[in-house]
DNA sequence: CGAATTAGGTTGACAATGTCCACTATGCCA
DNA sequence: TGGCATAGTGGACATTGTCAACCTAATTCG
């Protein structure tokens, strides 16, 4: 029963995204071009990944309160990078997207992100890149 | 020249992370004894991985303002849960440790983490696990 | 030696995020 | 129709993050 052993992979994870904020937050002349915040700029990515959804769905995968996405999607509403529709077949749902203001800050996010992240995994090979982020997947 | 490809990895770094903290929420009953938040939480498990180190050194390791710093080991040591004491080779420097109370707590902590990252790696074997961490640590 | 510079910490002020909870409006169902 | 669950909104408040000014102990160098 190694049950504390893998408790080292909190930190980890931790650390690793604390230095991709971090990362990003020095060559914030990209990532902060339109005043997205750091919070603004994982949404706006999230939703280039998936494409259109409900908020609900939106604030189960990025693992945020319902009321704080509310928020952060009204900010972004008001910058005009996403769209906010209520969804026709149910009343009650809000779907949202990116428009094409959006989809352009996504293209520098990108470029921002990837970069970084580039650098952060410099220690490790593409093949183990792949593999790192196939069993990431899995997990999530 | 697949720059963007990789991005992905932060979104799923961030939902991993943000899971890890959610599911302590939800018994935070143990890891919530204390009084010390997720936050302190970290800090004392990262103490607890390290041992005695400066405070400059900790703001590094877990990637967070030095200002933060001050303030997060200053909640602990009203706890009773860390010390500080100046080192004697130069006066600048603040070592951090864990007290008795302290180590206490990290117990409990661990085995709150261990259960969460447990249910949470569910999905993958226990070898994989170990190449997760392998990896991780070799890009931190 | 002594002035200038660097490094580790501390503090203040303010922005961004997170968390809870109450509340509205739909949809669902028996 | 009368509950009852769900999606979203808004308020209030705690925690965390960020930036800049400041202090003190090393270190550097003329």
């Amino acid at each position: 029963m190694k049950k504390t052993e893998d408790t080292g992979l909190a930190l980890l994870f931790d650390r690793l995204m604390r230095s991709i904020h971090f990362g990003l937050q020095q060559q914030s002349g990209d990532f902060d071009r339109k005043g997205v915040g750091p919070g603004g700029g994982m949404l706006l990515l999230t939703l280039a990944d998936v494409g259109e959804v409900s908020q609900n769905e939106l604030s189960k995968r990025m693992v945020r309160d319902k009321s704080q996405m509310t928020r952060m999607i009204q900010g972004l509403e008001d910058k005009g990078l996403v769209r906010r529709e209520t969804s026709k077949s149910d009343g009650r749902v809000v779907m949202v997207s990116l428009t094409a203001a959006g989809t352009q800050v996504v293209e520098e996010l990108l470029e921002a992100v990837a970069s970084v992240i580039g650098d952060l995994l410099a220690p490790i090979s593409a093949s183990e890149t792949q593999l790192l982020k196939q069993l990431l997947s899995r997990v999530v």
